[in-house]
RNA sequence: UGCCCGGUAGCUCAGUGGCAGAGCAGGUGACUGUUAAUCACUUGGUCGUAGGUUCGAUCCCUACCCGGGCAGCCA
């Protein structure tokens, strides 16, 4: 007999004579005459209860079923005479499949986040964290959904790489050969040419120079797929292993891409709300009481935008009192990039057309020669969400960038062979997928967001 | 990496220069419909580690380790 999942069970129309729950103990109550056992089995938030009489047979497989046991039970679903659940489950087979004896770290009372993550693999068996995961698989679905009905093609960009001065943070090399004694060339460092790829090679910070190839020949592509920065970053908003998904389009422009942004992060919002209202009304419960609210207030409005020259004026005209004061030509720090998402603008606001001197070597310049066409979608609480930008089509006006960069554009040949051949203006951004999470569930660290968070001094699963 | 806060029972925390505390969890018992059930009783400690000050340190000092917050870097 196959298993009905816990949330079938719950949305059942009918009673049914003989079902089969397999799940995880949450909860058991027990009186003289019989015990309240509650199961959850991932498949939704809420558990299912089962009635254990005492006078059943099985009853004393009942002693064992402490929270955190496996268990399965046959039997009927009726509608509960209880108040709180539709219906319930009347044992009349019970079994402990697994006990979890009193060391079973994960109790009925709440803990603090920084417990649960010593604990990454039993986590995902408490409330939160079964919801938190439900909604990054969901949100996993829709992106793909996203792009692919309209037109995008997924491709599947190398995980190791080549290219080694992105600019887009510090990298993870990878290689094979004995750290202790490393051949070594005549001049005394390490010979990569005698590694594995015969070259020096890293894992990717970013999958979007390869992107680019592909979307100047499949014109619209998409890549989601986990990226590394070696960075000592200690915040609540970095991994070292996080998830990206950066779409790129050819024969777009800035405005497009500031517009696709807008939908996509839309969509996937509008999603979660439709596929994920229970998971979405725990976290406005017992995580973030405004989440509602803000998710509502994205939906309804369109984005803000505003250039980085405007964005200097406001943050100047405030009359705040800067910690890091601002003219143009300088980054934008945490506190004017909240400034702006959250008491300015009050929502998403997408700052475009940076000092080139802030920006990479890649996007496009602009007429006025000093500023490039990047975008960052800045969202409340988070900061930044989205980076993007169009990119520089032009031959000679990308090598000048490279040199203004201290790159060298024989490094590049093979990006520089997509302006060479049939060079076209096309753009793209970046979503941290995880930072998406934290937006869309309303948690507060990214490590909360990851199934097995990798940050500096932690792997240890 | 810098600054700040913290580390006491399985968990969440209180506490004091002089015998180590509570709630929850666990155990035992009670209870005929419970909802993180309730009630009674009860087990449980290298007070992060190493030095130092002191008659005496969980408490004061120093270093280190670990966790968290913020900042930088970015997504």
């Amino acid at each position: 007999m196959q298993r009905t999942p816990v949330k079938a069970l719950l949305s059942a129309t009918q009673p049914s004579d003989d079902v089969l729950v397999q799940g995880w103990v949450r909860t058991r109550r027990d009186s003289k005459a019989f015990s309240f056992i509650e199961i959850n089995d991932g498949s939704c938030l809420k558990g299912v209860q089962v009635i254990a009489d005492a006078t059943l047979p099985d009853y004393p497989e009942v002693s064992r079923a402490a929270t955190g046991a496996s268990i399965e039970v046959r039997g009927q679903l009726v509608a509960s005479k209880g108040q709180g659940q539709q219906w319930e489950v009347v044992a009349r087979t019970l079994k402990v499949l697994g006990e979890a004896d009193a060391t079973y770290p994960l109790q009925k009372k709440g803990h603090s986040l920084e417990f649960l993550r010593e604990i990454a693999h039993l986590r995902p068996r408490s409330n939160l964290f079964g919801a938190v995961f439900r909604v990054r698989s969901r949100l996993a679905f829709a992106i793909h959904e996203f792009f692919q009905s309209r037109g995008f093609l997924y491709v599947h960009t190398p995980i190791i790489t080549g290219s080694d001065c992105e600019g887009a943070g510090e990298l993870f090399r990878v290689s094979t050969l004995d750290p202790k004694a490393p051949p070594l060339t005549p001049e005394g460092k390490v010979d990569y040419a005698q590694d594995f790829f015969a070259r020096p090679t890293f894992l990717t910070v970013s999958g979007q120079l390869e992107a680019e190839a592909f979307a100047t020949a499949l014109a619209n592509v998409y890549t989601f797929g986990p990226t590394f920065r070696a960075e000592n970053s200690n915040t609540s908003r970095h991994a070292a292993e996080f998830w990206m998904i950066e779409p790129e389009m050819a024969f777009c422009d800035l405005w497009g891409n500031m517009d696709l942004a807008e939908s996509f992060v839309k969509h996937l919002v509008r999603d979660a709300r439709e596929h994920c209202a229970a998971d979405l009304e725990f976290f406005g419960n017992f995580v973030d009481k405004g989440l509602s609210a803000r998710l509502d207030f994205v939906l309804d409005r369109p984005f803000q935008r505003c250039s980085y020259t405007e964005a200097i004026e406001i943050l100047n005209r405030s009359g705040r009192t800067w910690e890091h004061p601002v003219q143009w030509g300088d980054n934008l720090q945490s506190e004017h990039e909240r400034f702006l998402a959250e008491e300015h603008f009050r929502g998403p606001v997408t700052v475009h057309d940076y000092p080139r001197t802030l920006k990479p070597f890649y996007m496009r310049v602009n007429d006025d020669g000093r500023t490039v066409r990047a975008m960052d979608l800045l969202v409340p609480g988070i900061g930044e969400i989205i980076g993007g930008s169009q990119r520089e089509e032009r031959l000679p006006i990308l090598e000048e960038a490279m040199r203004a960069h201290h790159l060298s554009p024989a490094d590049y040949g093979w990006y520089l062979d997509l302006r060479r051949y049939g060079t076209v203006p096309h753009a793209g951004f970046g979503l941290g997928f995880e930072r998406l999470l934290m937006f869309v569930t309303g948690v507060g660290n990214i490590r909360d967001v990851i199934p097995f968070a990798r940050t500096p001094g932690n792997a240890a699963y």
